[in-house]
DNA sequence: GTAATACCTAAAGCTGACTTTAGGTCAAGG
DNA sequence: CCTTGACCTAAAGTCAGCTTTAGGTATTAC
């Protein structure tokens, strides 16, 4: 069992937004003894779902909806699976964009270093789209990837 | 040489966002005729630039004052590299850490399917926190590893 | 016995990133 | 010649996700 004060050091959030999670429903079966707030080993697997699924890029409502289902029981079993199956998807296709990203960024990285040891950026745009190094190349296009 | 119409298609961006980008400063050379916005290579470049810092997680103002580093010329060119090396390592972290929501992401998937094989969560609740079959111990473990 | 500390509530406030509104210009088509 | 469509502005509005405020209770520390 834990105090409001103790979650908050353990996961490095303010107090305010436990409290704003709680008012939202993320913990459902909570305890509290004359009005204080009992976290028990429940409330902090749930607070696991809710890192896990606000990271994941879902919304404050549609996490609460989350937890409703899971005080429904076995019947939303099917539901649940479907809503964690479109997570997994939603993570894997936001980080090949981040891959992409990184390309880019690592093109921009070299770009730079480039011009800091030329004093100018024109040998380097003389390149441009094309005649990069192999290596930066690839980063670049890569980069410039439309998403699919 | 495009209007802003055609701009907001090619992007997928509303057109209100790309007179807000303007307002913002993010094209701070575009040329106008009788008022009306012509953007050329170098605004859909720099388009493309403030595309792949927002993926990056950097804010409006942010981006607004690269672009004014860009206007400054090679006397930023340091500061810029220093801007793309830390928005590449705050992406390599993204991606480390949205890697361990897939992993728990996807561990949850396989507890849902166990859950309606199984009819109830008592099985799998059995094997908890370190007697799951061993590729789904891996996905469990480093799903809920703490952030570096 | 009073002061500091940790908890509580309801309601208002804040921030970022847009979006909408209300009103206007200008060129081409029927 | 008038209406349709694409552009323009400044300013107000929206939404999510908190955070702050104002006011109160209960326990421990000196």
């Amino acid at each position: 069992m834990y105090t409001i004060g103790q979650v908050s050091e353990m996961f490095n959030i303010p107090i305010s937004t436990l409290r704003y999670y709680d008012n939202e429903g993320f913990f459902p079966n909570m305890q509290r003894h004359s009005g204080i707030r009992d976290f028990s080993e429940n409330e902090i697997a749930a607070l696991r779902i809710v890192e896990c699924l606000k990271s994941s890029g879902l919304e404050i409502k549609e996490i609460k909806q989350f937890m409703e289902m899971t005080t429904r029981g076995a019947e939303t079993y099917e539901d649940r699976l479907k809503l964690f199956e479109a997570r997994r998807d939603a993570v894997e296709n936001e980080i090949c964009k981040l891959q992409r990203t990184l390309d880019m960024l690592k093109y921009k990285c070299w770009y730079y270093e480039q011009a800091i040891k030329d004093g100018n950026e024109d040998n380097i745009n003389a390149m441009l789209p094309d005649k990069l190094p192999p290596k930066i190349q690839k980063l670049y296009d890569n980069g410039n990837q439309k998403a699919v």
